[in-house]
DNA sequence: CATAATTTTCAGTAATTTCTGAAATTCACG
DNA sequence: CGTGAATTTCAGAAATTACTGAAAATTATG
């Protein structure tokens, strides 16, 4: 491996940390070379760097080009394909979480709706399918919190992390409003989200 | 495997899933098992209903205990261990999400600060070092907003979610108030969180 | 403290995943 | 359309991870 110690140590880091995100040491390393150059990289030159195979690069490339993580790109005068990752931190942040909302949320979500509409056999089966119920109600609270936050755009997202829960203080101002009247009043006020 | 239906394509779906969750096959199942388990229930059952032999069971049931996701009971008159899920679901997320920080995202951060202090001995490593500050700040805001709302209630906690992007029309009206005065007036407008 | 029920450990094996090198394929360009 | 540079495929090897059974350790109880 041919690399300055400050990029080895994080290179390396993500080639473990890699495992816990669905991907094997390989892709994770070829992911972090790539997020720290400050160009795009040819495959050779990955092989180069990271000393693995040229097929097992080739391999790596494919996976990360599925996840939509580095994108390929052609120089002028250059046939080889040359990689890299998006410059906006935010653009990596939005891809990693919609694709593992597609692969670990999506496809359990439909699971347990469709286990739902099953007819229990017994109250064994009627506890567990009580249980499922909760447990999609609760996965839907959270997939839709994220619909919803993911059409902010990048300015309003960070403002909105940054409040962190004082955005809570301001909801109880908004319900004091609402009880102790000043202004327009609400229909029905007990009618809460 | 002795299962109902209804259970058995639940407890097979959390085993594959299982892997992506830094989890191997046998504790998935297990972990499914004991969640739509109306009681709690003993290593044999467990060997009885998922067909693993019972030292594989004992290191699965260890391993649930360190990500603290069963909890260990003792029923009366009765030798054996019984292990059982918590009721509240959003206990079993906050725990996940405690672990899964603790797991993948503490470890990292540390490394990043580590890293940013470290001299660059190159351009490359200068760009490299200002990616990692980048990602070291986003990082931080994720994990601050994190610690922030786990402090909720679960009351306040769902109503938050549930608001979702609604949330961002309440703050402009915030805004729009600081800027139109009408009410008291903060010292320091500027001086955001 | 002896016993028997229960749980844990661990060395070896099985299963799975990752990685490689050789061969096949693709593709731009003359 | 032939050439050669670049990329991909894939069968098998290497490495890793998961699982088992036998033996050891633990623990409640008479």
């Amino acid at each position: 491996m041919d690399l300055a110690p400050l990029q080895q140590r994080f290179v390396m880091h993500f080639g473990e940390m890699g495992a816990r995100w669905g991907v094997n040491r390989t892709i994770g390393q070829i992911y972090a070379l790539l997020f720290l150059s400050d160009r795009p990289l040819c495959a050779d030159e990955i092989v180069e760097k990271l000393g693995f195979s040229r097929s097992n690069v080739s391999m790596g490339l494919k996976e990360l080009q599925a996840w939509r993580l580095v994108t390929l790109q052609h120089l002028p005068d250059d046939r080889r394909e040359f990689f890299s990752t998006p410059e906006d931190l935010w653009e990596i942040v939005r891809t990693l979480a919609e694709q593992r909302k597609a692969r670990e949320i999506d496809p359990t979500l439909s699971l347990l709706r469709e286990l739902a509409m099953e007819t229990p056999t017994s109250d064994e089966d009627r506890h567990a399918q009580a249980r499922i119920g909760e447990t999609t109600q609760l996965i839907e609270l959270l997939t839709g919190w994220y619909d919803d936050v993911r059409k902010l755009d990048t300015d309003r997202l960070e403002k909105l992390l940054a409040l962190g829960a004082a955005v809570q203080r301001i909801l109880e101002v908004k319900d004091r409003l609402k009880l102790f009247p000043g202004g327009r009043q609400r229909a029905n006020p007990d009618k809460e989200v």
